[in-house]
DNA sequence: ATTAGCAGTCGAATAGATAGAGTGCTAACA
DNA sequence: TGTTAGCACTCTATCTATTCGACTGCTAAT
């Protein structure tokens, strides 16, 4: 069932005008402000079809319209008007990721915080399933007598390094071999598959199964999720920015969810296969109200993860979008010069 | 000037009880339950002493008493108990630092987290001055065609490795030759003084020229603290769950002080040479309450940085003591067995 | 020096009362 | 049938007045 325009219309006035103001919008502030050519009395009589259909809500009788979630997806979906970056803007998101952009969760803590920072909204990043990562090889370097560092470089990149004990007698030339046949055995396998190795090391040598233990263990760190390498989270604190969080309980309500990658998870995760996610939780009486908005990180098709905001459901849409689309088209190319 | 031993007593009584309560202490509770043979109103006079010396403070004229942070200073001085950690929470500590503890950034992580997780409270923990770490050794390995990782060991730890874009057409021999002569250029010195490294470099072979002022940058980003390695802070949140920080505004004063490192270093600098430094700030009408308390992390003499919590000034000061001792003994132990 | 007793002070909680914002409805109108 | 003016109604936020209770500070007696 669609809308007829005129309820399109008062719809978006009421995004427009909640998202300026976070207070409730009453049938004169839209007569007043955006349709003056009908009375108030007519836009009321909208308003409470459009309360009827579920698009607005009424904190109490005598107060003005509040949009909810439904209202939220159409504006975003069809309403909000397209707005462009400034130029200063998109010279700090490109300045982001001038150099270090090697290590994955160094991109994807740049790409959180440049977010964070422009959208004044707390910013996240996350590779979507790190287990589908490809190897591309595998490096081990001797650095005091008794530590090596493994560095496991990837399709989407290297991967943080890690040290790992070894023998002071071991001979360095022992880690030059190691290095090739780690990489000859584990490179064009995906993580997934190298952490249940058996057929891809049946025939290694004897002399490098402890290395290749090691090496193992550490990708299934990796794989565990138990450290939070995929992902990344900044300007937790922006939260308390918003008049929605005024309410102690419910600002420490937000935080803890932000602290807590298991429940932030799910809200992430996307249904359709469309460039962006919505996902809007309306408040209820002890939850606090809250948006996700991601975009798909993509490369020659092939999903890398996701980039976003997590804030108020009023949050200014339209500029973080644009941040979104700017920062996902970016991501892509610079894998590309990469190369 | 010394106080009698019932001042004491009463001092003590009264941030016990308040640390507990979190609520101003009245003559009859501290008669009731630390001084039953005395009466109130003898106690009240003691009380009124105190508040004329500036140990205690009063909300309003009817209400009870509150510790100052001259009465904090005392108690953490002279009068609190001592506790001991649990068993459960001494294993707790040593988990945090099995294993990865190479790099620097990773064992502050650890310490501050650790720290956090016991102390319900914010955990902090930084390596005073990275410029004075002697530099033992510097490793170049390529990785991809055109990028290579600079990894510099130090006497406090493994720098955080990083990435430097290369030549595709240098050979692998190159980057063995440059980490021998990087290593016998500036081992043995400072960070301090390798980021001006005329007279250490000046016999440099031309060909390694320019790798080294790669090396001279990267070690001009960890000296500038542009970059928090150095720093880490870890449960910011948790200040939310203390009852003095009900108040938004509080909250948000708080947390914004604590994601500004230029804020709190100063915060943290002690005046003495002790092993404890506690720094507390009395709440004014805008600003909170909290306290700073760390304890020095020392090797050999030498001081590597600290370690410690922030809160509220009503914090349990004997077990965040024991903690914070627990912690320092056991790093610097950490750093033996390397060895 | 200690204590009982009491007046005095201040904040927290409660209850009306009031003003104002905004709606929903009714009836008139185009 | 859609629109509008007008008005009664509802609900909240704010203010004031009042009460209640917790503690103190002081005085006078021990």
């Amino acid at each position: 069932m669609s809308l007829s325009e005129r309820k399109e219309k008062i719809i978006q006035a009421i995004v427009d005008e909640y998202i300026d103001t976070c207070e409730p919008i009453s049938s004169s502030d839209i007569q007043k402000n955006y349709l003056p050519e009908l009375s108030s009395a007519t836009i009321r009589n909208e308003l409470s079809a459009l309360s009827e259909m579920g698009y607005l809500d009424q904190p109490h009788t005598s107060a003005g319209r509040v949009p909810t979630a439904q209202a939220y997806q159409l504006y975003f979906e069809k309403l909000m008007s397209k707005k462009a970056l400034s130029k200063s803007e998109e010279q700090l998101i490109r300045k982001a990721f001038e150099g270090k952009i090697n290590e994955i969760d160094e991109v994807l803590r740049s790409t959180a915080r440049v977010i964070s920072e422009i959208t004044s909204l707390t910013g996240i990043a996350y590779v979507e399933d790190i287990k589908k990562a490809k190897i591309s090889s595998i490096k081990i370097f001797r650095i005091t007598e008794d530590s090596a560092i493994v560095i496991i470089v990837t399709s989407l990149g290297v991967l943080k390094d890690s040290f790992i004990g070894i023998s002071p007698d071991v001979p360095d030339d022992y880690f030059r071999n190691a290095s090739i046949i780690a990489t000859e055995a584990f490179a064009g396998h995906t993580i997934d598959e190298a952490i249940s190795p058996e057929d891809i090391i049946k025939d290694i040598n004897m002399q490098y199964k402890a290395t290749f233990e090691a090496i193992v263990s550490l990708l299934k760190t990796y794989a565990s999720g138990s450290k939070n390498y995929e992902f990344a989270i900044e300007g937790s604190s922006k939260i308390l920015d918003q008049p929605e969080y005024e309410d102690v309980v419910k600002a420490r309500s937000m935080l803890k969810l932000l602290e807590s990658k298991e429940k932030l998870m799910p809200l992430l995760s996307s249904a359709g296969d469309s460039e962006f996610t919505l996902n809007i939780q309306n408040a209820s009486s002890d939850e606090a109200d809250y948006a996700v908005l991601t975009v798909n990180l993509e490369k020659d098709g092939v999903n890398l993860g996701k980039a976003g905001v997590i804030g108020p459901s009023r949050m200014d849409y339209s500029k973080v979008t644009a941040v979104l689309a700017y920062i996902g088209n970016m991501l892509s190319k610079l894998r590309d010069e990469d190369k």
